[in-house]
DNA sequence: CACCAGGCAAGTA
DNA sequence: TACTTGCATGGT
């Protein structure tokens, strides 16, 4: 298995290049946008963060300040704008009152408590938190998502109703713990869906790596 | 027109 | 535990 993940990851990276994830400015841009994607396409977010840069809210006391109807306006093209106004002001009250809203603080966390503590947001669920903890504050853990089960799944590697935890097992287990694998993997695994794995081609026949 | 996109929480049984 | 539903825009 250990030779299997690693060799799908090498055919991945030889196919599609490095994708230098996560495309931001700073590391709360990640935060906010980790929140935003929650099953919403990244151009859609793209518009989202833009027009917070544009009103200058991508701070955090400034957006914790600003309020709901404002945010939820600039946010709009995301989507589920008025929960995710509501979850984003929920991740920035823990990230204020618990670290200061200061990045070197809250990155010097340990990763399982860190989890833990995200995990207890309202609004933040294990792929928020995995991906916060990965591309925000580089910690080593490996974030699934709709994709990665679908994939896998499809090379019968995991089972189709796999949970969360036990598709993450899958790659920690059988993977060398390294930021930058789990990062690029990830993100690795994101563009050959989008690709060759999209759910209304369940078999494409053009797929030249054997991947759907 | 239908379907999908880098989820999550709350309710029901 | 195992379902179901609400949340909502923009692209194809």
């Amino acid at each position: 298995m250990k030779r299997k993940l690693n060799s799908i990851y090498h055919k991945l990276y030889s196919c599609f290049g490095a994708q230098h994830w996560w495309p931001a400015d700073s590391i709360f841009e990640i935060m906010v946008g980790a929140v935003l994607t929650q099953n919403t396409n990244w151009s859609n977010v793209e518009k989202a963060i833009e027009n917070l840069k544009k009103y200058k809210l991508l701070d955090p006391q400034r957006l914790y300040n600003a309020a709901n109807s404002k945010i939820a306006r600039l946010i709009r093209p995301a989507g589920y704008y008025n929960i995710k106004t509501q979850r984003l002001k929920e991740l920035l009250r823990f990230y204020i009152n618990n670290y200061g809203a200061n990045a070197r603080k809250i990155s010097a966390r340990g990763l399982t408590d860190l989890r833990r503590e995200l995990l207890s947001v309202k609004g933040v669920g294990p792929e928020t938190a995995d991906s916060i903890l990965l591309y925000a504050f580089n910690k080593p853990i490996f974030v699934i998502d709709s994709y990665t089960k679908r994939v896998f799944s499809r090379h019968k590697l995991l089972k189709e109703d796999a949970e969360y935890d036990e598709a993450q097992r899958l790659f920690m287990d059988n993977l060398t713990v390294d930021v930058k694998l789990f990062n690029e993997y990830h993100a690795l695994i994101v563009a050959v869906a989008k690709t060759y794995c999209s759910k209304s081609h369940p078999k494409c026949a053009v797929c030249p790596l054997d991947f759907c």
